[in-house]
RNA sequence: GGAGGGAUGGCCGAGUGGACGAAGGCGGCGGUCUUGAAAACCGCUGUGGGCUCUGUCCCACCGGGGGUUCGAAUCCCUCUCCCUCCGCCA
């Protein structure tokens, strides 16, 4: 959520951001429009408010009966105008902040302008493309063979884009879960452990609502959304609350399972685990002060980039630019891994700096260390790594010809020393 | 699922429908005193919004929402959460 201010403000800015992300920005004029409405509604309620007030402590001091009756009579109909205009007062106040969720965040002035992904930067490139003396074979090939992966199965149980993972596969998934949290732990992050389901007000303060209803799992009868992933218990964890400077920063990671239903996305990569319903991802977290989220951001890519380094795979740093920076992002850094397999660069972590956006949203603030107001801090978040893609880029990167993968060195302490995953290791 | 009891400022805790944004205490901040500290004493100490925007200004907020009333922390309805008991249950 944007502030109003910067609209009354500074409403060419909005703009210009909205055309950068490839959007019109004539909602700007609405929300303006909308904005001088209310203040004009609230100054007549509240006159007639302060009015209301002064005469009743009158009447209670009124002894002279038909003085009193008069003043009575006179308030009744105060009383209506005020329920009038303040009814009228509640729809535009639900249009403004409607209006005022659907548009996205600022994107930082350093965000190169494009239109689409196609114009993302490319900042650099960690480790070479390995070369291999056989042909590497897709994970949804290798999986099957070494009977960690049941494709099937998944589908008998819950349909399409469902995969059940077995044996070693099962294991090699909790040891990603593990080892990622440990590591973060290492880089001062503090595990979260958080519901899986939370209330709607949760999924609208990190901003997946209202805009992305449509990929959204809820149930049917009580108030529960399914996270989509582990930012949004992370942000709504600390809603309403107000911190003291010394406080912050905050980091916290957290596992989660992400559900979501990728209507979106219909037809694409229907192939393997890439893209799922449901599929299990470390989250890093942090709130900090204004002024320090940017040096965040640089420490949260860094410790996304050492999963990787450590993994030892080769991956590449890019740059969103504005036009595919997400709703709630100012500036964000996407982390691919090369998938020799499936022969392409495989997004695996995604680290954003949301500044105040979510924030504001969430009415989540911080008091400054010399005292007075209290201020919205900023927030950022990062993928630890999505796993199913991790998975993809172990297997595919670590396979032999013989058709085994080998077990990466930091995960071997928690798959009980394996070294190399066969067909004879999977029970 | 059933029965009952609760929810008041950072915390504890009063509160009769009429000067209550809310007594009192604790905590915090500032000051006096002191070589320093403690104690004691004095003062200050919520959030959001509006405006003719630094003014002894106005409005709203006593778990959330709605209602009654000239006027609601106080009365009514409803929801949420917490506590006690019963039932069910991984």
């Amino acid at each position: 959520m944007l502030d109003i201010r910067l609209f009354r403000e500074n409403p060419d800015l909005v703009r210009e951001a909205l055309r950068k992300r490839q959007m019109r920005p004539q909602i700007v004029d609405k929300v303006l429009e909308l904005d001088a409405q209310r203040r004009e509604i609230i100054q007549k309620s509240e006159a007639l408010k302060a009015e209301r007030n002064r005469v009743s402590k009158e009447i209670g001091r009124t002894k002279d009966p038909a003085e009193r009756e008069a003043k009575i009579e006179a308030m009744r109909k105060v009383r209506e105008q005020i329920a009038a205009l303040d009814e009228t007062l509640r729809s535009v106040d639900e249009a403004l902040r409607d209006l005022l969720a659907t548009i996205p965040n600022i994107p930082d002035e350093r965000v190169p302008e494009g239109r689409d992904e196609s114009e993302n930067v490319i900042l650099r490139q960690v480790g070479e493309i390995p070369q291999y003396d056989f042909e590497p074979l897709p994970h949804w090939e290798i999986g099957p063979r070494l009977g960690i992966m049941d494709f099937e199965r998944g589908v008998k149980l819950s349909g399409s884009r469902f995969y059940i993972l077995r044996g070693a596969g099962a294991r090699l998934e909790r040891a990603l879960i593990a080892w990622m949290l440990d590591l973060h732990r290492q880089q001062g992050y503090t595990e979260i452990y958080p519901p899986f389901m939370v209330k709607e007000q949760v999924v609208f303060a990190s901003g997946q609502l209202p805009k992305f209803r449509d990929n959204l799992y809820h149930d049917a009868e009580e108030d529960f959304w399914w996270v989509p992933t582990a930012e949004v218990p992370l942000t709504g964890m600390h809603m309403d609350e107000i911190f003291d400077e010394a406080e912050l920063p905050r980091h916290y990671t957290a596992y989660t399972p992400c559900f979501r239903r990728e209507k979106m996305s219909a037809g694409r990569d229907v192939r393997g685990i890439k893209r799922g319903h449901q599929f299990d991802k470390v989250e890093m977290y942090i709130y900090t002060l204004p002024e320090e989220s940017d040096r965040a951001l640089e420490k949260m890519l860094a410790d996304a980039e050492q999963t990787l380094a450590e993994l030892g795979l080769t991956y590449r740093v890019v740059q969103l630019c504005t036009g595919d920076l997400g709703f709630a992002a100012r500036i964000t850094y996407d982390l691919e891994v090369w998938a020799p397999g499936s022969g392409e660069w495989l997004e695996v972590s995604s680290v954003s700096n949301v500044g105040d956006f979510q924030a504001r949203r969430a009415n989540i603030r911080y008091r400054p260390a010399g005292g007075g107001k209290p201020r919205f801090l900023h927030t950022l978040n990062g993928s630890g790594l999505g796993l199913p893609r991790t998975m993809i880029a172990v297997l595919e990167n670590y396979q032999q010809a013989d058709g085994s993968v080998v077990v990466p060195e930091v995960l071997r302490p928690y798959m009980g020393g394996l070294e190399v995953i066969t067909p004879e290791e999977v029970a």
